[in-house]
DNA sequence: TCTATATCACCC
DNA sequence: AAACGGGTGATATAGA
């Protein structure tokens, strides 16, 4: 702690209070900072501080800014147009980083880290009601507004009991690494996901209709659904009257998973429609996309959330959550353009690095690292294509991703539809062609067990429990780099002054101009190919690149059917002025 | 009728 | 005991 005083000129532990709803940037309520040196103290009220050309505080170079969730307090930063604090120290990541894997008595929140750390309780902080008065926007009365100012106080000297504690084990270049992703975080949440809303809104006034519609036209032949949802019971009525056997799981209850009637349609090729209908109506979700006023998606992206340090934002509020025939929804406004960029086979070109292995790395320098394995092993000519040999590249294919997961032979067998011995024999070839890779991996493995600890490059680690999922181990340098490679580019990127929309696990997309996206690209490529070598000690992954450009919209090939069907009957919907 | 659990579907 | 990594969320059914 004396060194981390030491570090800087003034430490400044900040929070603010603010209103944020649906996909709409906060709108700031108040701020309450302490300065660590000095033990000076601001509270400022929303109209003061809108006053402020910049903040009440120096953000320079030899200042650090303490913060549970930094994100928030930037995002606040850039709404006021105020600086971006250089140094950021988010005590809720390192608290993150110094637990992660451990089971949390009360959970990684504020009072959680208390807790963890054994410090005495928060004190004065009527949560609920203060939280509920705040969200009812004002006007508030002088005793209201102390209540508040109170309320945004007690985490700012929480943060400051916190801070010693955490500053105990702290490494702080890595610490703030984590911060500088937490400022780009900020900036992501700010700008968000241009979304066609009047496409948006048609769909989410016919939603109802357009599934009632799919439904009607199929069960005719079938009677399982009562209204919109699908009945087992009269499923199974239907299977005893057509005198169709049908697989139940353990518990006794009909298996209904995708594979199994897949398999079933197969034999009884009458149940396909109805096959095609649960997997439609499944997809069919948007109700609680988070699309602010302007018509852009935001939403919390809940950094460092998962325990490889991944980014977890929540499925349904977020545009890249749902299926993937709903991004069509993603559309640039006039005179611009989106390129979603991502790294090829990333997981693969890590392990290739990071193990050293030559014929590894080899193979993801060729540039279709699945093909490469294929003629590795021996098992095509080597002037082999991806057309030429697709069944074979495809089996190539399933064995490295199931490698990278710890998957075992049988369900390889099952997911390339192979007899046993093939999936032995691909998974042994990996073994055989990739053995620099393997020792490497199960060192990893190992090392884990013994010493109960694995991290990044970076510092991302994760305590591996009494019973740990060595698959989980296996996986983690792959998954948790990969993150961490993410995270340096998504900070670099907005260092060099490029609008990034989102971060997608091994993916960006940006937004530009239209007269300047094809130059912005290639930054953002040379910016996520030197993020890769710095993480990969000097090893490169390639990018992939997809631009829209005004007036298109996003659309993904695996998507495009469902897309289409969906806008065919919103089109009659929309013809019939029904509503 | 409400809640918990199991199962499934989706994303990378 | 199972054996596909990290996740979120919806839904159908069982049980209180």
């Amino acid at each position: 702690m004396d060194d981390l005083r030491a570090s800087f000129k003034s430490i400044w532990l900040v929070n603010f209070e603010f209103i944020a709803e649906g996909g709409n940037n906060p709108e700031v309520v108040c701020l309450v900072a302490h300065e660590l040196h000095s033990g000076l103290v601001l509270r400022l009220w929303r109209d003061e501080l809108g006053l402020l050309v910049n903040s009440p505080y120096d953000v320079g170079e030899e200042v650090l800014l303490v913060s549970y969730c930094a994100s928030e307090v930037v995002r606040c930063h850039i709404t006021l147009g105020w600086d971006i604090p250089s140094n950021v120290l988010d005590l809720y990541v390192e608290f993150r980083n110094q637990t992660n894997g451990l089971p949390l008595p009360c959970g990684t929140a504020l009072v959680g880290a208390f807790t963890w750390y054994g410090l005495d309780s928060l004190g004065c902080r009527e949560k609920p009601s203060v939280r509920n008065l705040i969200h009812t926007g004002g006007p508030w009365t002088d005793t209201e507004i102390r209540a508040i100012l109170d309320y945004c106080e007690s985490d700012v000297i929480a943060s400051e009991k916190l801070l010693p504690k955490v500053a105990d084990k702290l490494d702080l270049p890595r610490a703030l690494l984590r911060g500088s992703y937490m400022k780009a975080v900020a900036q992501m949440e700010f700008f968000g996901v241009p979304i066609d809303t009047k496409l948006l809104n048609q769909l989410q006034r016919h939603w109802e209709t357009i599934k009632e519609e799919l439904i009607e036209r199929i069960d005719l032949q079938y009677h399982v659904y009562q209204g919109t949802t699908f009945k087992q019971e009269d499923f199974l009525d239907y299977l005893i009257e057509n005198d169709i056997p049908w697989p139940r799981l353990p518990s006794g209850q009909l298996d209904l998973s995708d594979d199994t009637f897949k398999a079933m349609a197969k034999c009884y090729p009458r149940l396909a429609p109805l096959r095609e209908l649960r997997t439609a109506l499944s997809q069919m979700r948007l109700g609680q996309l988070a699309i602010g006023k302007d018509g852009r998606n935001r939403c919390h992206l809940a950094p460092y959330r998962a325990r490889t340090g991944r980014n977890q934002p929540s499925t349904n509020k977020f545009i890249f959550g749902p299926s993937v025939w709903l991004r069509g929804l993603i559309k640039p406004s006039e005179g611009f353009g989106l390129a979603y960029i991502d790294w090829c086979q990333q997981e693969f070109g890590i392990a290739a690095a990071l193990s050293g292995d030559p014929k590894m790395k080899e193979a993801y320098q060729s540039g279709d690292p699945y093909l490469a394995f294929a003629k590795q092993a021996g098992a095509v000519p080597q002037d082999a294509t991806k057309t030429s040999h697709k069944p074979e590249r495809e089996q190539f294919k399933a064995c490295v991703l199931a490698v990278q997961y710890g998957m075992g032979a049988e369900s390889l067998a099952q997911n390339i539809n192979q007899p046993m011995y093939r999936a032995k024999e691909l998974l042994r070839l990996h073994r055989e062609t990739y053995k620099v890779f393997w020792c490497w991996s199960e060192g990893a493995v190992d090392h884990a067990m013994l010493y109960g600890k694995l991290w990044t490059t970076f510092g991302w680690a994760v305590h591996v429990d009494q019973n740990p999922n060595p698959r989980f181990l296996q996986n983690f340098p792959m998954q948790a780099n990969g993150a961490e490679m993410l995270r340096l580019a998504c900070i670099q990127l907005i260092e060099a002054g490029i609008k990034v929309c989102a971060p997608i696990h091994d993916a960006v997309l940006i937004e530009a101009p239209l007269t300047e996206l094809d130059e912005i690209i290639e930054l953002a490529q040379q910016i996520m190919s030197d993020a890769s070598a710095v993480i990969l000690d000097g090893f490169r992954l390639n990018t992939d690149v997809d631009a829209i450009r005004y007036p298109d919209r996003y659309s993904d090939d695996r998507g495009v059917e469902m897309w289409e069907t969906v806008l065919r009957l919103l089109e009659t919907l929309e013809g019939q002025g029904n509503d």
